[in-house]
DNA sequence: CGGCTCTTTGACCTAGTTCAAAGCGCGTGG
DNA sequence: CCACGCGCTTTGAACTAGGTCAAAGAGCCG
């Protein structure tokens, strides 16, 4: 059961560098429940009652919100350690719907569960406060992104951003493939899948990656990194 | 003391409507210090050591970051009620910066205080989670507008959004006074400056709303929300 | 009154969207 | 094993929303 691993190589479940992975999942053994999900289920669709947050143990899953013309908008992508459903204490109703990429495992948490952690253990306490936090913090990272920069700057930052969280789980930062489709991330970094497409094709053209279907390889971090910020020179 | 009340008309002190402000609130007769800041001053740095959270009792501030090109970018803006600071949990460092718009006093928890509160109170545990949720949820929505609305919905959206939060504070939901610049509601929703000013000329030549320096009539909210939506017929 | 800051308005221009079509990898079924 | 269809991706060409630049109002304060 443990070894269902798709797409990404390594036993991811046993990386523990994400900050949050520690405190919240060693608490997982005994009572918590592990559940598999394959590709394209869904752990929660917005709207649904709140009953528990969920830690990702293994896999990807991004989360989305409908638009007003009725397509999907990608809020968010999601890899081992990270914490999701949080977003259900505001008003105890999911504002969000959260879809796995690939086969996935995730440990549950019930609401009960989480105010007994949080009277009984500091740990706990600094632990879900730290990733709710981080959360805030990279959403305002990413409203800067989509209203200061440009679409190769904000390209070259997701790029970037999925490098160092697969380095901070102990993968390779420069090798690793992407889970999900073109079409998802075009939608979360904001803007035409076309133009995505066509900053990609750049990227490659300069030697600073090479995209062949899902699997990226950086070939010039700090050239990326150069185009993530602002292009003065262009 | 507590009657240094700026630009708006009531006494903001005793609005309690908004969910946060009881439960966190009441607590604060006793130990937590009020303090008083004027237009301008700073309540704390990007980069500043974390040490507590504070929470809005009277007036109204702004977050912002620095942009790579050095100039500021509005991340947030904050009423009587809300809870500020909490993007220090993350790194114990603060994220953004916190300016006041106007007069304003604040209560400060600091971080011990906020971990016993954590451990001793359910009520506090629920109400610092659901009011870190709401800026998440918040935030989710701001991304939402940014990536999928065009200038004259995001507009709409602001008005209704301070509309919404005004009523929620008992103040008038079709009267109130900005208490920000153009240039920080411009940085807020993404958009230059120009183009804010020509969107509200246009609501006010269609008769939507009126704004005279600071002050903003909304004289028909119907078509205001319909603004918000997607334009159909433009 | 002069010098601020903030705001509005106009004219031009570009980044990125939209529309259309072709390419490509993959699974299925014959 | 190949052909077909399907989902995803790339590429091209035309269009436009909104940004940029420039300059003129309009409150405000010493």
């Amino acid at each position: 059961m443990e070894n269902v691993l798709p797409l990404r190589p390594n036993k991811i479940e046993r990386v523990s560098a994400y900050q949050s992975e520690d405190s919240i999942a060693t608490r997982s053994n005994t009572r918590n429940s592990h559940r598999i999900y394959q590709r394209k289920q869904v752990l929660y669709c917005a709207g649904d009652v709140f009953k528990a947050v969920y830690q990702l143990r293994s896999g990807s899953a991004k989360a989305s919100v409908c638009t007003v013309n009725g397509d999907e908008h990608i809020t968010d992508f999601f890899y081992p350690g990270d914490i999701v459903g949080v977003d259900g204490f505001d008003s105890f109703v999911h504002s969000q719907q959260l879809t796995f990429l690939e086969t996935s495992s995730v440990v549950c948490y019930t609401e009960r569960e989480i105010d007994s952690l949080l009277a009984k253990s500091e740990a706990f306490r600094s632990s879900l406060l730290r990733a709710m936090s981080h959360s805030l913090v990279r959403d305002q990272q990413m409203l800067l992104s989509l209203t200061n920069c440009c679409s190769v700057q904000r390209v070259a930052q997701f790029i970037l951003s999925l490098s160092k969280r697969f380095s901070e789980r102990r993968c390779s930062s420069v090798e690793f493939s992407l889970s999900m489709t073109r079409t998802d991330i075009a939608s979360y970094i904001g803007m035409a899948i076309e133009t995505l497409s066509r900053v990609l094709t750049a990227f490659q053209q300069a030697n600073i990656l090479s995209i062949k279907h899902r699997k990226v390889v950086i070939n010039d971090l700090d050239a990326l990194r150069a185009k993530a910020k602002v292009d003065l020179f262009l």
